[in-house]
DNA sequence: ATAAAAATACCTAAAAATCAGGAGAAAAAA
DNA sequence: TTTTTTCTCCTGATTTTTAGGTATTTTTAT
């Protein structure tokens, strides 16, 4: 098997020669060069051909979401593996969704690295262990202090993020669009926000939607 | 290692037969029951052990994400592998996200089950081949149609979804509320939506919040 | 340098949502 | 069978958003 292309993207030169040092001796690996933003390796990709990306998410120019779907774009066959220190779940699913194939904390351990390289470099996705404990379990506030909502409730959060109006809705479901109101008035106290926009981002942020 | 004891969820009888046909031979599986809804499951874990669940999304009376969080509050150390035919990659990511394992698409080969149940069982996460290429590939809907917002419009996008009006945007950004208005009005035409909520909606799912 | 895109600001009116109360009937749970 | 929750509808006032526009200044890209 030939060597892996593999590029890494990160804004500390430090992490850079890190990685360098840590993988110069893999067998299936060979580091093309290293880039501080996501310009540069979007350059890069349009005359080199490049196997493997290790990048960062936070960048100065570009995130990593947005790059991860600019990378894709130039090569699908590219397969980008995230390191980062970003501990958020939703940050974790986005670069997933966005075409990454695996993510890795920065303290993870060269071992984990070096397998999580191989598996996705079989096509397979890979998180480190810490990253999978992030993903399973559902935090505090997502499961503990979720309110719990009736099913009319859920029904009209459906229709509102739907885009229609109580009018509308009270038609839809043969209500007066005074009980409609009623329930976006109770919605907005058991979610604890300030109108419907917010009201559409936390029921997302807490998978009601 | 101890035989996992093994739950088929799944409202086709014919399913669960399948199932415990194919894995009645494992060395690792011991199949403990199969359970045609939610409530039987949930009821089932109130009294036995079981550590690992073959979870079919669609049932008759819970769906498979809410489930899966059922199931997590129950016995966080039971695994769950969603075994479904549904290929949309939010249904994926929804059920990773609330706690499940793995995903399968029920065509899935034997020897791609049987490795999953392996990986899962090691804490790992797991998917099939063609699940792989659903997660990774962005579908058209989602890359093309996705329209492009400026710096300004994804920082006043961001405001909105916090709930904030457009007075208290603008004062955070020291604008004219005639300002963020228009670009209100931009949004709502480039994502081709009714009002804020529906916004917010399609902004989620096109992953751009 | 010049053209295109983005950001800024304004106007008028209508439509819709939000706030702050209350109150009766139906359904579900204890 | 109570009790509690949910669902329903109401008044009235206020705030905010939406839907048409127009138009100038700044940036950005060619």
């Amino acid at each position: 098997m030939d060597k892996l292309l593999t590029a890494i993207v990160d804004d500390h030169p430090i992490v850079i020669e890190g990685l360098k040092t840590m993988l110069q001796n893999e067998e299936n690996v060979q580091i093309v060069g290293g880039f501080g933003d996501g310009e540069s390796i979007l350059f890069y990709m349009k005359s080199n051909q490049v196997d493997l990306i290790l990048l960062d998410v936070t960048l100065p120019d570009i995130n990593g979401m947005d790059l991860c779907q600019m990378i894709k774009k130039e090569s699908l066959s590219t397969v980008i593996l995230i390191l980062s220190n970003r501990t958020e779940r939703s940050i974790i699913m986005q670069t997933i969704q966005n075409g990454a194939s695996g993510y890795l904390l920065k303290n993870s351990s060269i071992d984990e690295l070096r397998n999580c390289i191989a598996e996705v470099a079989k096509g397979n996705i890979c998180f480190s262990k810490e990253v999978i404990d992030i993903i399973s379990r559902p935090s505090k506030n997502e499961l503990q202090g979720r309110p719990r909502l009736t099913r009319r409730e859920k029904q009209i959060l459906i229709l509102i993020a739907e885009g229609k109006t109580s009018q509308t809705i009270a038609n839809d479901l043969f209500l007066s669009p005074l009980t409609v109101d009623t329930h976006r008035k109770n919605l907005i106290q058991k979610f604890e926000v300030k109108n419907m926009a917010e009201l559409i981002k936390v029921a997302y942020e807490q998978f009601i939607l």
